[in-house]
DNA sequence: CTGACATGTCAGATGATATATTACATGCCG
DNA sequence: CGGCATGTAATATATCATCTGACATGTCAG
């Protein structure tokens, strides 16, 4: 009943694509190190990454780069590229309500729109957050920690 | 990545409550004919929906009552008692980043408030949507129908 | 051209969890 | 006291997220 940790590590393989852009050659491995996790899954959310794309790689070349600027990548694409496949939304619905009960021949219907609009608020604040303001958190943080 | 269809069968179950409130007998068997899950799974719920004041059983004696206005039932508060108790929120994080790297050692933090800001704007839009909503609606198709 | 290397992808193992089901305990009421 | 409904525990099943190893694909350095 939860979001994969596949979001928080898309987010946080963007940003590190970004904070190690000029310090070193960013691979999937190097990153499987900093997530801690296996090279792998980095590799897949890569792939779902590259498709809505949000990053650049390709096979042979080493190296994965950005193919927008941090503040142009909202919560709401990284989410729906790594973990939006899943079309069924944020609810479950029991689906074999009774027909020949009013209440369970109508319960469906009197539901999805407003689930629908619980979904969209969600996913509407996701649209406001950029991993930019992520990464300027994180730069500061590292300021003051020296 | 989901709410359980714990909170859908709720929502069915408390509206079916007050449906036939004044036509039926309502027991955790009859609710289950309607819902068309097992009558195990509609006694956890209601034991929850116990728990949190919103209907009223007790062992022995047979019926179920609602202990509010539907009105007064929030998608909010039926969320928390049937799919609240895994306090883990809406949201996986990968649990061991690599402290050793900069970004690894601060992206937790770096997301925890966003997160959460999301989390709460859905909680806030469930807030909004009352029991009575929803069977207004059904109410309503039901007269359609005829 | 070939070997090294990184990305891309697939198959199977593992673990967690939602749901279903059986069985039984608890407590009220006729 | 017997019937009935709620309450709860234990277990089975199915689904899915995640992990891991193996291998295919494509590029570049030499």
């Amino acid at each position: 009943m939860q979001i994969t940790s596949r979001f928080t590590i898309a987010v946080h393989v963007i940003t590190a694509i970004d904070y190690f852009k000029d310090r070193e050659t960013v691979t999937s491995s190097f990153l499987a190190g900093s997530v801690g996790a296996n090279p792998v899954i980095i590799r897949t959310v890569m792939s779902r990454l590259k498709d809505a794309g949000i990053i650049n790689a390709s096979q042979g070349k080493s190296g994965i780069s950005l193919a927008r600027d941090l503040a142009d990548i909202t919560f709401y694409d990284v989410y729906k590229a790594v973990d939006g496949a899943s079309e069924n939304g944020l609810f479950n619905f029991h689906e074999n309500p009774n027909t020949d009960c009013p209440v369970g021949r109508n319960i469906h219907m009197a539901m999805d729109d407003r689930l629908q609009s619980i979904q969209r608020s969600m996913e509407d604040q996701m649209k406001n957050i950029t991993l930019a303001d992520v990464e300027s958190d994180i730069m500061h943080e590292i300021e003051l920690a020296g």
